[in-house]
DNA sequence: CTAATCTCTCTAGTCACTAGAGGTTCAAGG
DNA sequence: CCTTGAACCTCTAGTGACTAGAGAGATTAG
């Protein structure tokens, strides 16, 4: 139907004209046909397909997950078990970073707080990095 | 004084071997002098240089910041506004990010919620990809 | 028809490491 | 003193998910 050239495709899902053509690249869309100049041409389905991934990526997903995921809704007659599961995991990720980045965030509020802002002599921020017995929690691996 | 080889080294600071060979390669820290046979020798400085770097990246400070951040500890009669703004910065990346992550973390908690748990046909996991419409919140940009 | 914009491929760079190959040095036990 | 095995050396390449740029060809609006 509808015929796409990249920048086309680019703004119709929001997705920069490179990352398209690298998500090609790395077998994640399929390659398009081409035109007689040897130009791109994609279709509807395809600003599906970019939406399904840059949604995803917004939720943190990896491109391997979103290649899977892409997978089981090509083949909607399946068990949504493995959705469930990629999900799962990933909500549990999130929840990881979320409480490595509080405890994180914690201890730079409070070493900015204790800053008397003189010389860095005496300064909380400095002192604080150079000595973590300073900071009472346990904010190690944030990743 | 204390003659520490670069695992020694390793181990007193908790940073791995190849990435302090790394952090001397970027010029993070320096060469230190070697031993007759071309190893490094280190003293109880590094040691300490180290465990700084080591808090601020788990901190998440970037490598520059860090760079910077020793350079003023070396200094110690400047202003410590510097450093002030180097963290403060940092806290409010932190702040953003969780924000991010918090917004993200309710929409998979929700998709994995209203989950059928039938065939990927009905899944609202997938659903919920392919329409970002279906998701309430704002949580673009997560990064 | 022409000029401006778009698109093509390819390479290299980002960040902060990590892994591995292939070779050399050190330290402890005998 | 000698051996052995662990630790060390340099160098290159790979990770994830892009991003930037060069230099050349295609398309499209006026």
């Amino acid at each position: 139907m509808s015929d796409l050239s990249i920048g086309k495709l680019s703004r119709a899902s929001g997705v920069k004209v490179p990352t398209i053509r690298y998500y090609e690249n790395i077998g994640l869309l399929a390659a398009p046909p081409r035109s007689e100049g040897g130009q791109r041409r994609y279709d509807k389905a395809d600003v599906e397909r970019l939406r399904f991934i840059r949604h995803g990526r917004a939720l943190g997903f990896g491109l391997d997950d979103l290649r899977a995921l892409q997978d089981l809704s090509d083949r909607p007659n399946q068990s949504c078990e493995r959705a469930d599961a990629i999900a799962s995991r990933q909500l549990a990720e999130v929840e990881r970073r979320i409480a490595g980045l509080e405890a994180v965030r914690v201890e730079l509020a409070r070493m900015l707080d204790h800053c008397a802002h003189g010389e860095v002599d005496q300064c909380r921020v400095i002192e604080t990095l150079s000595d973590h017995a300073l900071c009472e929690g346990d904010h190690l691996k944030i990743s």
